[in-house]
DNA sequence: CAATAAATGCACTTCCTTTGCATTGATTAT
DNA sequence: ATAATCAATGCAAAGGAAGTGCATTTATTG
């Protein structure tokens, strides 16, 4: 189990205070967050500070973007096993149209999707909507 | 076969020269357009009429919305037989990496997708990203 | 033809994203 | 250690897209 500091210089990126609560932060949230999440979150900090991070972050294969149809960008750590920086993984996400959160559905990979003759099929982008499990337990 | 102004009536719109020139505009398109691409197509109207027209198109399922992850709502007419009105219809789609278009494949259905258990599913939206025919061609 | 309602146009606002530039902080070489 | 160098941060502002309020024009109905 690598600390954080020894995974962000593994990713070839320096360590620093900023980095590491973001890293933390978004480790300790279960769902994809907005950029304004992490804004609120960290009060003090610049939002450009907070955006850069994230790109850097994404840049790095640290974290991945999810457009999970909101019209706002959502970045998440995936945690276990995913392999979200392979081009060809096939990402699925769930957005709940009740609580508005979106997380990772990492152990469920997505079945092949075929595509016509002529079209090269490099990367999915799938987002399952509807009722998440904490909502629809009520 | 209808003609357009039959279509918009007996979707409970009126007929207006500014929609029927979308209309044609985007059946013309053999791809999903941005609000700007339509902007674009019609200087002398104002965005707010071309707003209002897609969002109006939009309610009475003459066109879709497209979230194709280049963070731009697209939207489309779904020529034959696309049901996208449908609630649980499956979409796909494709984005081209390369020249950036976004396309509706509408013979291409999507596989039921297995959700864990406490979720409910109903909506997917499937973005296949790559290069799509004409690009590959060359 | 008058009254009513919808469609269009203009101005403005908001939200999110992105960039330029100065400043601070850390790293490397002398 | 100290100077030089480069990355990280913070502040300000710009840009783009989406959305709204209101006045005006256009079409429909009585």
């Amino acid at each position: 189990m690598k600390t954080i500091e020894e995974l962000l210089e593994s990713k070839g990126i320096r360590v620093t205070a900023m980095r590491l609560l973001i890293y933390k932060f978004l480790t300790e949230k279960q769902v994809a967050v907005r950029l304004s999440d992490i804004e609120n979150a960290f009060d003090k900090a610049d939002r450009t500070t907070l955006y850069r991070t994230i790109k850097t972050f994404e840049e790095k294969d640290i974290v991945h973007q999810i457009d999970d149809g909101t019209g706002i960008t959502k970045y998440a750590l995936c945690e276990n096993g995913c392999t979200c920086e392979i081009e060809t993984d096939l990402h699925l996400h769930f957005h709940c149209n009740n609580c508005n959160e979106t997380v990772c559905l990492t152990e469920h990979k997505i079945p092949q999707i075929k595509v016509p003759d002529g079209f090269v099929s490099e990367n999915v982008n799938l987002v399952v909507k509807g009722i998440c499990d904490k909502c629809s337990g009520q």
